[in-house]
DNA sequence: CCCCCCTCAGGAACCGGTTCCACAAACGCT
DNA sequence: AGCGTTTGTGGAACCGGTTCCTGAGGGGGG
């Protein structure tokens, strides 16, 4: 391995110049410069980050935090993370921090310690309070993707808004019996406080959606994972029932869409005459399914919280909170106006009052 | 930050000791030994991986290059591929070195050497000469996955017995008209004889199993790119054809084959009386779609890498080659024997010679 | 009883960079 | 010409570990 000894020798300089001319900091002739560069270029000269970081307590790597990693959303996220960081010569050292992973606690409290992070990144994360405070006590930029926390600068889909939109397209169509699909059963830390909003966020919207539309009455949820099995089990369930029949569904993501999608072709509905379905999240498979959905772009929130991050390492104050940023609606074929019968409020027959009584 | 020194002075030992007590090396008493662990522990030591890096040469943290991250197979190896590292105490950095990337030139003659990785892996590599040298030139314990390379270690599924099974199975269910979909049509370097094989070993399966049963006549071969909206669209065009009706797909993968699933259900097909379909994988959403396979287990591939890389890194001189694993059949609802009047060959109306010669 | 070997511990060198500081030369200004 | 400032360079300390080497003490064998 050439060190920088041996570069400092062959341009006939000491290490410290050689440091100097290759770093760029501190004077430098130019012509001494270019003699190191040459020198450093003929030998195949490249610092040793551990040596490097060493010194100066900067790694040149960050830390990503992702609770999954086999899932559209956090792969996508991944991805562009991964880019942009290498782009500006950092490398990503990827912890997988899921709810049940058995490495979960050493990452806090032993790899984030040993290497010098020099940033890190929380992606969709479902973090305890302790686990937070650890990350905060590291001392470098934060900032989170997918989900927010507290006081860290949140790179996130504006969930609230974009169910709820998502759910007037339906009302709209003139839509009544919509169901929300999806969370949050079983996808919080009951004993957190502070987990993941998303799930919550999206019910929120819809409910919100349907109460300003005065479809309180129907208000109705149905518990599904984010998968498109669960979507299809759920799917099975729901739309068989004879009695209380739907007309769309709202599912919290698009994989819960395509799992109602199959659950309704195999049960011989039309989609979208006998039920409409919307989704939200752009999954790549949405296309092949023909969903409407409300598509947000993972691939820019990762970028930009590389951006901001990169930003505060480099020392530009940043304190700007970063906003939601919101989903483009994409109308496919999975979604139309519901037959005539349907479209007609059927109050009377799910309650005992008749008429559309506001609570 | 809390040193070996602060260490060492508290349990009133020097640096060396301390070293050699906490890492376990060389003679300590036992006494003082649990003296500076109990000293370390109070202050809450971690040794810094950059420190100890630099004195040793081993980095604790290993390379993962993968072309795609979101892709079920690739990702579930990363998955499993993290896990088993943390679970040994290393880092896994990962470097995305996709086909276009634009810092694919930069990881293999810059990242991967300021880091000094105690080992890379390669997961469905697709590299140049001139890249898998530079990875070689590393020295340190290579393996791969996914794909297999010349020389080095590789944790692979037996495409070509796999693709062949897949397509007995459909053959000896009374298929004749069965067209393979799939690769490898825009997926390998033009420029790289030793570009991943994968594609084609999965067609010479299928190919050789259909001249087996003595159906050369009937060979067919539809192209698609590994994606289920270009398994949809290969569908479209192909089952649509009325002349040369099909009544088995073979999938290279399970992506296209729920895409043709979608197309044939789009068509009014139905599977499987009018068409069965099998792929290769065990993606998740093979049993949403009901989806008949060969299943195997990124996973398993992943770990058993890992256990090899750690244990040459440890010295255990592991000359053994691994290898391909099998696939497990999994069957569901997309396959069945055709229909009565489509299992009697066909070749009459396919050739002009009649009867069944082969070539 | 003497010697050798094994155990235990510490000083110091070392890994490969960066940076502080001292010093020299060149330059600009009055 | 004299002086302060800017520019350019090198020696040496330092980052935080690991390991070599030396030496002291203790135990066992001849």
């Amino acid at each position: 391995m050439v060190t920088i000894a041996d570069v400092a020798q062959r341009a006939g300089v000491s290490k410290a110049t050689t440091s100097r001319a290759l770093s760029g900091q501190g004077y430098v002739a130019q012509a001494t410069r270019t003699a190191v560069q040459r020198a450093a270029e003929e030998l195949g000269y490249i610092a040793s980050a551990n040596a490097s970081g060493l010194a100066t307590g900067r790694s040149q790597s960050i830390a990503v935090l992702i609770p999954i990693i086999n899932r559209w959303f956090f792969a996508e996220v991944l991805q562009s993370v991964e880019s942009a960081l290498l782009a500006a010569s950092y490398d990503m050292t990827v912890y997988n921090v899921s709810h049940n992973s058995a490495n979960r606690e050493r990452v806090f409290d032993y790899f984030l310690l040993r290497r010098s992070f020099d940033a890190v990144l929380l992606v969709g994360v479902d973090t305890r309070r302790s686990e937070l405070d650890a990350v905060r006590r590291l001392g470098v930029p934060l900032a989170c993707i997918g989900a927010p926390l507290p006081g860290i600068d949140s790179y996130v889909l504006d969930d609230y808004r974009t169910a709820r939109s998502a759910t007037e397209h339906l009302v709209t169509l003139g839509h009544r019996r919509i169901s929300f699909f999806g969370g949050p059963a079983g996808h919080t830390h009951d004993t957190d406080p502070e987990s993941s909003l998303v799930h919550g966020e999206r019910f929120a919207g819809y409910r919100d959606a349907m109460i300003a539309a005065g479809l309180d009455e129907v208000l109705s949820y149905v518990p599904a994972q984010l998968t498109i099995a669960s979507g299809l089990a759920a799917g099975r369930r729901r739309l068989a029932h004879p009695e209380h029949p739907l007309t769309a569904v709202m599912a919290e993501s698009d994989e819960v869409a395509c799992g109602v999608l199959l659950a309704a072709r195999e049960l011989g509905l039309d989609v979208p005459r006998d039920v409409s379905v919307i989704g939200i999240d752009g999954h790549d498979h949405g296309e092949a399914f023909g969903l409407t959905t409300m598509q947000q772009n993972p691939q820019q929130l990762g970028a930009m919280a590389v951006r901001d991050v990169l930003a505060r390492i480099a020392g530009e104050g940043q304190p700007l909170a970063p906003t939601p940023v919101s989903a483009e609606f994409v109308v496919r074929s999975s979604t139309a106006a519901p037959r005539r019968e349907d479209s007609v409020p059927r109050q009377a027959r799910l309650t005992d009052t008749g008429g559309a009584t506001r609570r």
